[in-house]
RNA sequence: CGGGAUGUGGCCUAGCCCGGUUCAAGGCGUCUGCCUUGGGAGCAGAAGAUCGGGGGUUCAAAUCCCUCCAUCCCGACCA
């Protein structure tokens, strides 16, 4: 490809709106343009990266017997009722009506559609296992974009539906899926990690995210480096040590205007670990609920919220908890209205001597014991967990980093299947419901996932296996220069018919212009070739990122055929 | 949806607080010509702007006020 024709435009600055790496080098180096908020069109140079991702995936995908289909962007709102999520998800779910009035809605996810096609063809047993895969536009109309392609409103994913007779079956499946999603990260040139995750709006039994490591990323994740326990924040756990001590009797004591743990604590001189916390929430029919944990522990709310199968669950305002007559700051487990639901962190039962509030004002009470002075019928692990606490595996110390989610795998079981009525008759000729599990990626999260892992402030270095032009090559002459245009015209000629991809720069531009660009279309092999390069004995061939080494003419490309055959062995 | 910020030729930025003789400016990019090729060259010329939109205040508004819109960041939300 010739750069003096390519349909290509950098800029110089950063633009305005751009604070991400990924975003200012894409948008810099004319890969993407936005349209509008979290919506963009995609440059042929994009165009070529994200294919090349999608042909690993592709090949990945097809190596667990996926089939490729193509499910609809548009669907009737009928089918999703099926499943009660047309009604269910909020407005992240694009509604609107076609020319008969009738509802629709643009796919944000295919569970309906493709459970639709599996019960029209799945009837036996005999079929299954099977799977199909998708590379498709999904919009999502987020409350929220982020971070240029990290976090968009359409966007491009794989998305993946398995089908099984039994939740062994797909076990077995999901782990075969969770190794081609190694695959495809490492083949991409993406660090990923995966971890145990929250299973939200999709239901179903378990799931694990795919993680690239990167500061800039929006999910917290917990990591045990001792043994290898991964866990996003929203579902990790961790082992709380056990505070008993001898029982004491109750006491009820004077606090005033102390509110928070930190003043109780403070003024009664106790550990904030002896004390019990209360956070009071309400749910989406202006239920109060109030959760206690142990006083230096914070409440995780995915985890309350998911234990309650609640859909809303906000922070209660002094007004929710005034008409309840709850007293704000002085709440606490003992003579509280027996009607509210009182969740109950584990840290609390190994602990006791607690101070609580009194539910009255001014006033806490001391060394309060679960069981002795209260019990709850809803106990359960509800802790956020905290960089230091003690890994629930093996013990030792867990750290917190942050990731990027690009890909992420589901056992979703039966919610589809039974709501849709997809099934099969088994050995037996019994009827049975379709057991399912799905697996997404997404694609252009993916490339700017690269970027935002491993690429400096002002140049982009793709991994060869998704770079749009696997050898930049750069022209240094002007046109009275023939000689050293003729030798250029040649090596790119050579190049290309050994099938390799070559983008030649071309340009009647400064040499400093056309190595920022090369910068920018961050090709793993770049070749300079200029009056100088020759006077020093030939051309000049940088490999990644590291310094120029001379290359005579005639060796060049044997030397670059090797350099990009290393370098695809790296990422096999 | 809450909090914060920003909208000035294709891109970046100054001007705004303190309205009027720098008031529509500078750089980049683009076009034409000359010249030039080792780290975003130079010279000369040219095109290109409803100062986000609307309303208001005023003799006078990019500048002050109201309102709407758009974009970004944080939070809520999220496969």
């Amino acid at each position: 490809m010739l750069l003096s024709k390519y349909f290509f435009k950098t800029i110089k600055e950063n633009p305005r709106e751009a604070e991400f790496k990924s975003h200012i080098l894409l948008l810099r180096g004319g890969y993407i343009k936005q349209v509008s908020a979290g919506i963009f069109s995609y440059m042929p140079i994009a165009v070529r990266a994200l294919k090349k991702i999608e042909a690993i995936i592709r090949e990945e995908m097809d190596a667990v017997d996926g089939f490729e289909v193509n499910l609809p962007v548009a669907m009737p709102a009928s089918l999703w009722s099926e499943t009660g999520r047309y009604e269910a998800v909020g407005d992240e779910l694009l509604r609107f009506n076609d020319r008969v009035g009738r509802k629709m809605l643009l796919g944000m996810t295919h569970e309906e559609a493709v459970t639709d096609l599996a019960r029209f063809c799945i009837n036996s047993y005999k079929q299954l296992p099977v799977m199909v895969y998708q590379l498709q536009t999904k919009f999502r109309d987020e409350p929220r974009v982020r971070g240029g392609l990290i976090r968009v409103r359409e966007f491009v994913m794989k998305d993946a539906y398995s089908f099984h007779t039994s939740n062994e079956d797909l076990d077995k499946y999901y782990n075969r899926v969770h190794t081609a999603y190694e695959n495809i990260f490492r083949r991409s040139g993406l660090s990923a990690i995966s971890v145990a995750s929250d299973v939200g709006m999709m239901g179903g039994n378990a799931a694990h995210e795919f993680m690239a490591v990167a500061e800039s990323g929006e999910d917290t994740l917990i990591l045990c480096h001792t043994c290898g326990y991964k866990a996003n924040r929203e579902v990790a756990k961790a082992k709380r040590h056990s505070m008993s001590e001898e029982m004491k009797p109750r006491e009820e004591i004077h606090t005033p205007s102390k509110e928070t743990i930190g003043e109780v604590a403070a003024f009664l001189n106790v550990d904030e670990r002896r004390m019990l916390k209360t956070v009071a929430f309400k749910d989406e029919d202006d239920n109060i609920i109030l959760a206690m944990i142990r006083g230096d522990l914070e409440i995780n709310e995915i985890k309350l919220k998911n234990y309650l199968k609640k859909k809303i669950l906000n922070l209660a305002t002094d007004e929710d908890l005034g008409k309840k007559s709850i007293v704000k700051g002085f709440i606490g487990p003992v003579g509280i209205d027996k009607s509210i639901t009182i969740v109950v962190d584990e840290s609390i039962l190994n602990s006791n001597n607690l101070v609580a509030g009194a539910n009255k004002k001014d006033y806490h009470i001391k060394n309060i014991n679960y069981r002795r002075d209260f019990v709850s019928e809803y106990i359960t692990d509800i802790s956020l967990v905290k960089q230091g606490d003690k890994c629930p595996i093996c013990g030792d110390r867990l750290s917190v980093t942050r990731g990027i989610e690009v890909g992420n795998i589901f056992k979703l079981g039966t919610k589809y299947s039974s709501s849709m009525k997809a099934r099969f008759l088994d050995e037996s000729g019994k009827e049975k419901d379709i057991i399912m599990g799905c697996y997404g990626i997404g694609v252009g999260r993916l490339l700017a996932s690269v970027i935002e892992v491993q690429a400096s402030e002002k140049s982009i270095v793709w991994p060869i296996t998704i770079a749009p032009f696997e050898v930049e090559l750069i022209g240094l002459f002007n046109d009275k220069n023939s000689e050293i245009e003729r030798i250029a015209n040649d090596l790119y000629k050579d190049l290309t018919d050994a099938n390799i991809s070559v983008l030649y720069d071309d340009r009647k531009a400064s040499p400093g212009f056309k190595f920022n660009d090369a910068a920018l279309i961050g090709s793993p092999i770049k070749v300079a070739i200029g009056q100088k390069s020759i006077d020093n004995g030939g051309v000049e061939l940088f490999i990644k990122d590291s310094e120029a080494v001379i290359c005579p003419i005639g060796e060049t490309k044997e030397k670059i055929l090797k350099a990009r055959e290393d370098l695809f062995k790296e990422l096999k």
